[in-house]
DNA sequence: CATGAATGAGCATTCATTCAT
DNA sequence: AATGAATGAATGCTCATTCAT
């Protein structure tokens, strides 16, 4: 009479349910036992089953909720034309992110900061390099070859970009109207001269 | 009740062990045991002897870190004249701060963003809102009075500058020409249009 | 959530154990440790997987030796009539519970007395209230109406009765013959004038 | 500058405070540390100092409030003639101290009871017990030497008396009216037939 | 697909006590 | 008459993980 579900919905169940709780508690007081409680099931075990060990959990969530928001991301840039124009769509629709998934994009933070291999080396960090800054940073590139964007390093004005981003969402400052007023910010920091 | 000299030597060996420990591994894998063992300390109670809990622990190691660091920015800031050379100046000499004063900064980021209550609420975070962007607000506004910048929310600049700075660190970027290239970006997108 | 056969025997275990040593060393010197050892475990971690802490485990001391000579003082008692038999009958059994189940008794008091919130404010004392004088207030009440038993405050007397029954065996004096010298004294200080 | 107290002051000082702790936390929450907080001592090291150990300061605690009762009781007594009458005084002067008195006899109650050897035998109890029953026991053997009372087990009924007693403060019950209550009790469980 | 039972290692914290002034 | 500094042992409890079904 047990509810048996496959798989795959158990693990995507541990997911969110890890998603949710490291966005409440923080990384460092997140455990198997609170995921566990926050998703409704008998024991820790079931979390062992499912997934190898700590670290798959939290590669899992990584994975999970990058590529929910990449997705969002894409769909919701598609069609736009002109780098200014796509630089500005990408920053406030980002912000936007900050209100609509906020708990996702916590979890990307603290586990990304957070996760660490026994030495303290940082393990995923290097893995979200690609959703912070490298879809912008080829943008910027490519729009300064057009003469669009001045002169200035893509790496430190993407990686500037998306920690302008990142920040918004610590500051504790009002989300509404921080999108357009970062995208003001931006354009003129990266606008030609001419 | 009096504080000793030996009272307070006692007390720096631990903030400082604890310090690079939190900076070398994180907040979450920080333990008394990994501090006591940098230390060079006999036992974790010599910790519960001097420090009343972690809590009181972390404190101290955020106010040593903070007031490190502000005293040197001070140091390095005053006699700068022009509210634009400032920005510029302030600018720099935090990412130089990354290179020289790594440690404190990493300590202050993790406590201040991974020490949380029994609920996951952040304890410290606002406490250090005036160290992120509470000096550089006022110049911001002031020179906005003085027609030196350009119309922008002061509140978002200075947090935007702040987390660029932050996200200096995170970036792995070589940190050499980093300071500049960023107060180029702030200087374009603050300066008034004239 | 299922009590499984294997978990019930396990619990019991642990709490038999409890009960010894609490009832041996008193509730001061009690810890996890010293159950473990007396229980024949490998470590505390099983009392800390069987219980959810030490409050929980004192819980189920307290409602196991509570539960077991409130049995044996129903199977004793049934079929006595005449409220005056069967209080010299209560009062009987109950000192003869004193050597019979010592243990249980010392278990119950220790517990109820020691065991408290962090304030120091009594947690289970008033939880005993029934079983120490409830029974017998009733029956006291009773005898009073139908003019057996002379006037006098039935809260009162049953406290007295309890306690000076839980004084024998503090008193270190000969329990043989003392149930009966008890009965005499409660027969003398409750039958009616008449 | 320091406040300097003599010995005997300082003893009396830490001794009045354990006192206040034992009665409000219970015996097995107490501890140096308490006691210090308690009487605005800097340290435990005080403690240490002016008593060999916890056994030393327990002594001292029940000496100390075993004397103070002790001799209210016999100021009260003084002067009653009359074995009836003497021990209907006794009865109501002992509730009497249960609310003027009341953390002293908690803290008796509590030491004698919880303060044990390593091996979990009582050191105080028996110390007790001419507090507790001597006076009595020989009262009513008195009593019945020149027939006033009639026979019964004089040890037990001074154990009885001094347990019911005990038990007012553990009932809850409120204490007015209590002493009487209990006199009468006891004046009818002891009094000759004629 | 899931569970029950258990575990070794670690956690921060508290205990009374001691050494050296 | 007192204190500052330190300590070894113990406390209850939580961690992720594993064995055996």
């Amino acid at each position: 009479m047990q509810v048996t579900v496959t798989e795959a919905a158990r693990r995507k169940q541990i997911v969110d349910a890890a998603i949710e709780v490291i966005a409440d508690l923080g990384y460092a007081k997140t455990s198997f036992a609170r995921i566990v409680e926050r998703a409704g099931l008998s024991s820790t075990r079931l979390i062992s089953y499912h997934f190898a060990d700590k670290n798959d959990l939290m590669m899992a969530v990584l994975i999970t909720s990058v590529g929910t928001l990449d997705e969002l991301l894409d769909a919701r840039l598609e069609g736009r034309t002109g780098r200014a124009e796509m630089l500005r769509a990408y920053i406030e629709v980002r912000v936007e992110l900050l209100r609509t998934h906020a708990k996702h994009l916590r979890a990307i933070t603290e586990v990304a900061d957070n996760h660490r291999a026994e030495d303290g080396s940082a393990m995923f960090a290097p893995l979200l390099t690609d959703f912070r800054v490298g879809r912008m940073e080829r943008q910027l590139r490519q729009g300064q070859r057009e003469g669009v964007f001045a002169e200035f390093d893509p790496a430190v004005m993407a990686n500037t970009i998306s920690s302008a981003i990142e920040g918004a969402a610590r500051s504790g400052l009002p989300l509404d109207g921080y999108g357009r007023e970062l995208a003001d910010l931006f354009d003129r920091a990266t606008r030609s001269a001419q």
